[in-house]
DNA sequence: TGACTTTTGTTCGTACTAGTACTAAAATAG
DNA sequence: CTATTTTAGTACTAGTACGAACAAAAGTCA
């Protein structure tokens, strides 16, 4: 079975998504990445740089130079966690929780003017189809 | 109605895709970017930079360093367009076709382990949700 | 306790990415 | 046939992205 043209509308539609969002963050003055750690912070109590790249699915290297531009547009700080001496705890300022509170509806509203137009039971069908793509290549090591 | 989920899914999906592929093509010398680019290229005549973008979805200011890196591996050639003096015909070395005759097939073998563990009917479903997905994004202007 | 292993986060090297500004060539308008 | 506009590709910037190597702290177990 041909499975090329499917594996296309992934990327396909992964990179629409992708350039969709990004541009209407960008307005925002905030990049994808930048966006989901904020996402991600909001409304939380602070974390680990481990348990954000888990949560976000951004690697530690990556996550290290994201925080660090962040810190200093003053949208999170980094403090020493008390119970272990290697991590530190991450958090919003509350310039980074006002951002928080406005970007996210606002960002939210506009993904949701995409998926208006789509059928609702689509949706959940979308879900398990997903679900099953991205099992099958986690599962299959070689 | 709730879309998270299903984005949420789609992101994932992708990027165990993106992960299982780029893994191996590492295990080859190759990127993802790099393997498009000789996939696109293999067993076609010579095409400008424009083509070359629109067939691979890679913006033109990112094909720039792409193509040096690639010409610098002496898989591809730049050569001058003798219709057209604004832009070249990139095309494969001999090398790269040989590359591209070996790594293709190998590659596609390697996505075919994963797939072949997904029922064939969620093949076509999940390319026209997808589809829809795709759609959804680039008709939304805002 | 003290050697060994694991974990957390940083640093570094290479590569990709989008966007903007720029150059030169080509196409078009008047 | 010149003036303007469009187009192809490059230069540059800022921001990911990943893996490997590393240091410090924490955990393990003899």
């Amino acid at each position: 079975m041909n499975f090329l043209p499917a594996l296309k509308e992934l990327v396909r539609a992964y990179q629409a998504f992708e350039s969709y969002s990004a541009r209407h963050l960008r307005t925002l003055g905030l990049t994808v990445t930048q966006f989901d750690v904020i996402a991600t912070l909001g409304n939380q109590p602070p974390m680990t740089c481990k348990i954000l790249g888990e949560k976000t699915f951004i690697t530690k290297g990556t996550l290290t130079g994201v925080l660090e531009r962040m810190e200093g547009k003053m949208l999170i700080t980094r403090t020493a966690n008390s119970d272990d001496g290697r991590s530190q705890m991450i958090a919003l300022t509350p310039k980074g929780q006002k951002l928080f509170e406005h970007v996210f509806p606002v960002h939210l509203n506009h993904l949701n003017q995409a998926f208006k137009k789509l059928p609702e039971n689509e949706l959940l069908e979308a879900q398990k189809v997903l679900s099953g793509f991205k099992t099958i290549f986690l599962s299959t090591t070689i």
